[in-house]
DNA sequence: CAGCATCCCGGGGGATACTG
DNA sequence: CAGTATCCCCCGGGATGCTG
């Protein structure tokens, strides 16, 4: 389709950006791939807590966008290997970028107040921010 | 905290970036905040597509993280002031990059296939396409 | 080994209407 | 002007189980 409507020039390319390497496991799959050709247990065991279909799913996700190039050899045991493409390396400063970012703040702030990791069931104890010190002024 | 676990090191924190700039908007805002303090309808129009709500959402969560202040006027026609934080500006570059490499690719590969934009609802006749062309290897 | 299939859930994200 | 308040829908993401 590539735009149909001729309209939507889509303001700011950063949402485009986003929707390719939104959810929470693109980059990391991506930045696990910047070391090279993985197959799929390889990358699985660099990110153990990702399941094997989300694994899955973002894997084709990146392959759709271009991003990643999956190498099926049909052997006995299956193996199947990705590979980023250009494009895919075209991350790799971004990728270091938002991974220094994310050391860097995880030092300075902690875990990120609003994004309740779900899975992190919070150590009861922790009375939550209440984020309403407004900032008032005249 | 701080990961009194000891363990979860959270393996790439690439995924804590991802939990802070997570979502559609939230890049887009901090890159609209980078030019300098805007007030609630500057951003707005800034940002066409973004609703109020998911504006509003967005700015609460982006000042929980510490990424944004806001200011409020309690004046007779209320004025709330949205600037960045310390931390918010040391995104400019990161922004600016995936800025860029949207434009890039939004010219090099056209939309992404993957991310269907949900409220562009496929013209009806566009078969999906069924990525099966697997890229067989010997 | 590398995956689909299935089921499930929460919340991200949108539209609209109302308010201090 | 700058929000809340509701309602709603979809899909990201997880768990588990089965197969070529």
């Amino acid at each position: 389709m590539r735009n149909t409507i001729g309209e939507t020039p889509d303001y700011c390319a950063i949402e485009t950006a986003m929707e390719v390497l939104g959810g929470r496991w693109k980059l990391a799959i991506l930045k696990q791939l910047l070391g090279g050709t993985q197959r799929f247990s390889e990358l699985k065991r660099g990110l153990p807590r990702i399941t094997q279909r989300m694994l899955t799913r973002q894997l084709r996700e990146l392959e759709a966008d271009g991003l990643v190039e999956r190498t099926v050899y049909r052997e006995v045991p299956p193996r199947v290997e990705y590979a980023l493409t250009e494009t895919g390396r075209s991350l790799d400063a971004i990728a270091g970028l938002l991974d220094a970012w994310g050391h860097w703040y995880l030092d300075t702030h902690g875990r990120p107040t609003s994004a309740a990791p779900a899975h992190a069931p919070a150590p009861a104890g922790v009375p939550a921010p209440a984020h309403a010190a407004v900032t008032a002024a005249e």
